[in-house]
Order: structure tokens, then C-alpha cells, then sequence
DNA sequence: TTTATAAAGGATATATATATCCGTTTTGGT
DNA sequence: ACCAAAACGGATATATATATCCTTTATAAA
């Protein structure tokens, strides 16, 4: 569903946010290591990112990756709408050129049902919320 | 989550099955056709599903593509299987190495339910079935 | 037995996604 | 003013998935 740059990108966010009380910018190196990413690439969604505002960042000395409170309001959508786009939203589960209602597929009512509870997840979770249970140490953006 | 691939697999399967009672062997540019997939690339795919007797073939004049009762009974998740393999189903949605519940990610427990969905459905549907709203015009192969 | 037909299979090509590299720009500290 | 640190951005490389091409093999009919 979402490519693997996308996954990068939620937990790059999802890291970045369960770091803003440190109140320390935090660098692609720190970053690319504690999600487990390829550090160059990390960079490149880093980017990515921060031109569209679901972090920020600042260059030179001591800067690096932040977010501020108003970022932690931003739901997950945001992030793979900036990534991969909405469209995987809308596109059939067996790649028919167009998902409908009027000439669906075989799988047309179970797949739309599907693919809204995977939209949900993504609405309805923000950055703040993910991140909160990063820092209470319920969840983790690495493997053992 | 399932490549392009399965994909075509999943259709050529449904169209064949749903010509089985045209008695009539189905060559790959026929197939190609009807589900709207390039030619060369579908005779690979047909090849990997009669391997794996999910559909039958013979060679030669008057020869193709079909498929015998017993294979209707055969769910669709054989298909997958055979074209993508069944690890897709035990990824973690955010990519961790490991999808675990005692490690968890901050998808775990939402994305579990939507992968066992996703699961449900290649499980819990034969080619049969499919094939057979395909034969009434219930459902379609390829958009208009 | 010859011929035509159609799938099988190996080799190769193309497209896309993922990943790296390196010079440039910005910025804070000295 | 100078230096060093760190993100930025463009170019390039690699890996994977998708797609094509061509030769071989099997088969049915004449
Ligand atoms: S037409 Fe295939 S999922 Fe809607
Ligand atoms: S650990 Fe991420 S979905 Fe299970």
C-alpha cells in the first residue's frame, strides 16, 4: 500500500516529535539511526518533510530536525499525502484503471471497505498521539 | 501490498474460470486482452500459476489456457501465495524488521486487524465464487 | 511424417523505487 | 571575518519490479 519511503517518513516524524521536550534539534545521522533508515536517503525524506512543514528544520551548528506543539495536531495523512500521494486511496485492489462503484471488481466491496479502515488509521492518528506512546515506552520504531 | 503482478495473476485466474463452461482452451493473447495486461508479461504470469496448478495448459494447436471444477474450489489466497508469497501478511505496517506484539509499533494493533482483514478476503473467496459474478456481469475485469 | 500452432523457458530490456555522493548554502561560534 | 557544522539540492548509482524478445518444446491436424 504505502511504499517504503512512506514508512521511513512516519517513523522519521513519529521520532523526531517523541523528542520535543529534549528541546535539541536533532541531526539525519541521529535520525537515520534510531529508525533504523539509510542515513543519505533519511536525508532526502527529511527534506521531503520539512518543505512541507510536518517538521522543521534549521541549518549550521547546532541545527538539525525539530517540531513545535502545532505540529504534534498533524494526522498521519498528511505525512503519506506528502510521500505517495492520496491517490492509493482511490485505486482498485486487483489495479482495474478505476475503482467504481457502478463497474467494480470482484473484491470492489470488501476492498472499500478495507482501504477506508487503512485511510482511518491514517486520519484519524496524529503525529502527538504516536509519538506520546513512543515516549511512555508502549511502542517502538525499531526492532530488537 | 500484493505487486502488480499478482494482480494480473488474480484476473487472468477469474477470467479463465469464468469461461469454463465454454470448453474451449484460452490462448495468452486472448487473456491478455480481457484483463487489459501486456501480453508477453501475462504468458510469465500463466506460466508461474499453471506451475503451480492453480490453472492448466497444453501446448500445441487447439491448445491454452482453462481450468477443471476442482480448481474452483481453490481460494484466492493460493494465487498470492504463489505470485508474492504469504510473508506480506506478517510485515509490520511501518516497516520494523519485526511485527511483534511484544515489541510493537504505533500501528500494531489498528494495522493487525486490517492485515487480517486483507487476509479474510484472499481466504475466504474462491476462484469459483469470483468467477461466477464475473459469468452473471455482476463484476468486471477491466474499466470501461 | 510434415506442418502449423501455442505454451515454456531463458535471456535481455525498461521503468521505477530505493539509495548514495558531493558540491552549495545557511548559520552559529570563535 | 573566518571556520566548522549541518541541511539542501542536483546528479548519479543500485536494486527491484515490470516488460519484452526469441528460441525450444509439445501437440494436434492434415
Ligand atoms: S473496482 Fe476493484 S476495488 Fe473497486
Ligand atoms: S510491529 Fe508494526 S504492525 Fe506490528
Amino acid at each position: 500500500m504505502i511504499s517504503k519511503s512512506c514508512k521511513y517518513a512516519i517513523r522519521a516524524a513519529l521520532y523526531i516529535a517523541s523528542k520535543i521536550d529534549e528541546k535539541v534539534k536533532l541531526s539525519v545521522k541521529e535520525i537515520a539511526f534510531e529508525i533504523d533508515a539509510p542515513e543519505a536517503f533519511t536525508a532526502k525524506i527529511l527534506q521531503n518533510l520539512t518543505r512541507h512543514k510536518i517538521i522543521f528544520s534549521t541549518k549550521g551548528p547546532y541545527g538539525g530536525f525539530y517540531v513545535e506543539q502545532s505540529n504534534l495536531k498533524i494526522p498521519l495523512i498528511n505525512i503519506v499525502n506528502a510521500i505517495d500521494g492520496l491517490s492509493i486511496f482511490e485505486d482498485c485492489g486487483i489495479g482495474l484503471q478505476e475503482c467504481s462503484d457502478i463497474h467494480p471488481c470482484p473484491f470492489h466491496n470488501d476492498y472499500k471497505v478495507i482501504r477506508n479502515g487503512i485511510l482511518s488509521i491514517y486520519t484519524n492518528n496524529t503525529i502527538g498521539k504516536f509519538s506520546k506512546e513512543l515516549m511512555s515506552g508502549e511502542t517502538f520504531l525499531k526492532s530488537i
